[in-house]
DNA sequence: TGGGCAGTTCGAAGTTCGTAGAAATAGCAA
DNA sequence: TTGCTATTTCTACGAACTTCGAACTGCCCA
């Protein structure tokens, strides 16, 4: 439903990342995310409903900026620097401003496997 | 009206800038803005209504993004790279990709000056 | 097995956005 | 002035978006 199956890499159009990243929320959550590494949906965003946290963060998954893995009880967000990257050249730095990327939580090809990113 | 005197360089949002960018028909307009220099509002876009068009051409000035100059009967557009590129490094580069810019020299420190005012 | 926490889904309400026809404005030339 | 061209403004409308409460699902632990 959410994912129409587009042979990988040329799945993430310019136009849905650059409207997910054009809202304040989302540009905050982004800005938390990198700076955190990996966060679960509700703990840093206290002001905010947990169901519109969850629009956000869906917005953000399906645009491919960020990767959502369990962990037991609660799900930690990532971003998926190294694809956005990959796939859109210096346009997280432009964003964002180049910035302290997080060395703690090293995004491997184990736990991002090739560019997939169910829901 | 469209500018509304703010201390000079803090004008424009990154938001206002994404917002503008996150639409095909304005990402085309900025693309052919970029590749031809200056353009008149309705030349390139027969197949755009010239309302539809002013409103495009308005959003992308008020983002900064593009300047208007008149020229007669008509109006010119030109991309504000230089003050997109210092607000913003490497942005334009990011969502249009490295593209045949007017040769001019290319500064590498002058081309990222210390990251002031974003958002 | 029941309780509780973390997130998601659903639905509703309000807002913003994109589109485009019609009318209005501005510059220029005959 | 009149006419012509380029562009904006006005206006309306539907589509898409944001927000958020309520209900629901999934996981863990006592």
């Amino acid at each position: 439903m959410e994912r129409p199956s587009r042979s990988s890499r040329q799945k993430y159009s310019i136009i849905a990342v650059l409207k997910a990243l054009a809202d304040p929320v989302r540009l905050r959550i982004v800005r938390v995310v990198r700076e955190r590494g990996e966060v679960p949906c509700h703990e840093h965003f206290r002001d905010i409903p947990k169901s519109t946290l969850s629009h956000h963060w869906r917005v953000l998954r399906l645009a491919g900026l960020v990767h959502q893995r369990g962990d037991g009880v609660r799900r930690l967000n990532s971003l998926r620097a190294p694809d956005v990257d990959a796939r859109f050249p210096g346009l997280l730095d432009a964003v964002l401003g180049q910035a302290p990327r997080p060395i703690s939580v090293r995004q491997t090809a184990a736990r991002h496997p090739p560019l997939r990113d169910r829901l």
